[in-house]
RNA sequence: GUCCCCUUCGUCUAGUGGCCUAGGACAACGGCCUCUCACGCCGUAAACACGGGUUCGAGUCCCGUAGGGGACGCCA
């Protein structure tokens, strides 16, 4: 069996972790069987699907890599075969007129939970022809008739055997009056259409499995399998909503979050393949299976999702992190990079990337080496801007201007004499030099900056030490 | 309310009846390193929801209770 998987998510509004993760878990199940996994966006709600959310779901999967070798298939585009497969059922009486209005299902709904029951419509329209004049002039709704009596039982990949008496299934609507198929037939037809093998998903949908397992035996398909992954929630719990971190996957995108260190929280959120921590996607793919996505519902934890980012900036290049960074410092400090600056930038970055958990603040505190003279100073560092600092810096210069090689060990050892020659630690003379170099008191060794920011100008910066 | 699912450190998790005086990771705390801040390294604290069974033996199996979540649309 070729195994086929699919993610399918409605663009109704952003594309948040929880839909990002269920995309990862189905790309990996369909890399580690050699199959296939398609993108499907159910934009049959028409009123509130909109353009712009289907362009953020590609661009967001598109960043993790998760947007699928075909065509993205969109859901409007079959309602003819939607509607043509109801008036099979129709026809073969598995399927059946109902002629209810709004008020008598609210009505029917209200009554039946108050009774304690969980199957909310009462079937009157099942064996039912109209008869009177009122009756036919509705357009009615086309239910599906689901079994009365007995059990069903799905074997979830995940969730193991779960079973459910029929009687709490409705005969649910598979075509409004409108003549729109509603979601849960269009589901069932696209899977089948699309050779779905495995519909692995939230299990917000397990309740739903039941219903479309009876619709895909009332078709005479063959069932795919199931697997039902346990939802994300908020830090504090509660379901993931937009008040706690169900932001749209864009946001951390702009945050400066990596695809990869995305993909590896991800990826261990929910699954675990012992006590490995730093997963590369070439090891998920091979390692990746149902039966180890755990059972309960997790927490998302951007604590974690830092520590993992900041490990994942380590190990990329200088230069792919330059990149990165060039725009956002252009857009900071709203002027083109030139070249001297950005040789600086890709100078700089091995001591820069140990410092950052994300690309925003690894561009903030790069920030330094792409500002002209004068460099203004906050409060903190202007605490160390006096006299005696001013003329320990300057003199520090003079000494530095007569070096013949400006590499970091030269450049230590030079300032290292210069602290013991004046009887002073050497923090008395570094943290002022930091301020002079970089207008902060919090930065990178000043050794490492001195070499990327080049000579000349760490001596004009030192030169200009004071005179703001 | 009804149905379904879940329950190991604060968080993510390892654990498939004896290897568990419960392991790892993040966060927290302490230390080392040190020119600041980080990184790195070392260490500390921290959990089997509760109650019954089954068994020579239970975090692991069964039942119940409590708590949490999800679903109950002519939304997807």
């Amino acid at each position: 069996m070729k195994v086929v998987t699919r993610f399918a998510p409605s663009p109704t509004g952003f594309l948040h972790i929880g839909g990002v993760r269920t995309a990862l878990f189905n790309w990996l199940f369909a890399q580690k069987n050699g199959g296939i996994y398609k993108l499907r966006v159910e934009d049959t709600d028409l009123k509130r699907s909109t353009q712009e959310s289907i362009k953020k779901i590609y661009s967001g999967l598109e960043w993790l890599g998760l947007k699928g070798n075909d065509e993205p298939i969109l859901q409007s585009r079959n309602i003819p075969r939607h509607i043509e497969v109801v008036k099979k059922l129709l026809s073969e009486g598995k399927a059946y007129k109902c002629y209810c209005t709004q008020e008598e299902l609210v009505k029917m709904r209200s009554s039946s939970r108050a009774a304690g029951r969980t199957r909310l419509y009462d079937r009157r329209w099942r064996d039912k022809e109209p008869d009177t004049e009122i009756e036919e002039n509705i357009t009615p709704s086309i239910r599906i008739k689901m079994p009365i009596e007995g059990k069903t039982m799905i074997s979830d990949l995940i969730q193991g055997d779960v079973t459910v008496t029929n009687d709490n299934l409705d005969d649910f609507v598979i075509l409004r009056p409108d003549g729109t198929p509603t979601y849960m037939l269009a589901v069932v037809v696209d899977d089948h259409d699309m050779d779905i093998t495995h519909v692995i998903r939230g299990d917000d949908h397990l309740n739903n499995a039941f219903r479309q397992y009876h619709l895909f035996d009332a078709c005479g398909w063959d069932i795919p399998y199931f697997a039902h992954m346990p939802l994300i929630h908020g830090n504090d719990g509660a379901k993931l909503s937009k008040r706690h971190g169900a932001l749209g996957i864009d946001f951390y995108q702009d945050l400066g979050i990596l695809p990869q260190a995305m993909q590896n929280y991800l990826l261990r959120l929910g699954w675990s393949h012992g006590d490995d921590e730093i997963i590369s996607m070439e090891q998920a793919v091979s390692w990746f299976d149902l039966e180890s996505v755990g059972r309960a519902p997790s927490r998302f934890d951007m604590e974690k999702l830092n520590n993992l980012n900041a490990y994942y900036i380590k190990e990329n290049t200088d230069e792919f992190l330059v990149d990165l960074i060039i725009p956002r410092i252009e857009c900071l400090l709203s002027k083109t990079l030139n070249n001297c600056m950005k040789k600086r930038l890709l100078l700089g970055m091995p001591s820069l990337k140990q410092r950052a958990k994300n690309i925003n603040i690894l561009a903030e505190s790069a920030l330094f080496y792409c500002q002209e003279l004068p460099l203004g100073f906050n409060d903190k560092a202007a605490k160390f801007v006096n006299k005696g600092t001013i003329k320990n810096v300057k003199s520090l210069g003079k000494l530095l201007k007569k070096l013949d090689i400006w590499e970091v060990s030269e450049l230590e050892t030079s300032t290292k004499e210069f602290a013991i020659s004046n009887e002073i630690k050497l923090g008395e003379i570094a943290q002022p030099l930091r301020v002079a170099l970089t207008g902060s008191s919090v930065s990178p060794g000043i050794f490492d900056i001195m070499h990327a920011l080049g000579r000349d100008e760490t001596l004009s910066r030192i030169n200009d030490f004071g005179n703001q």
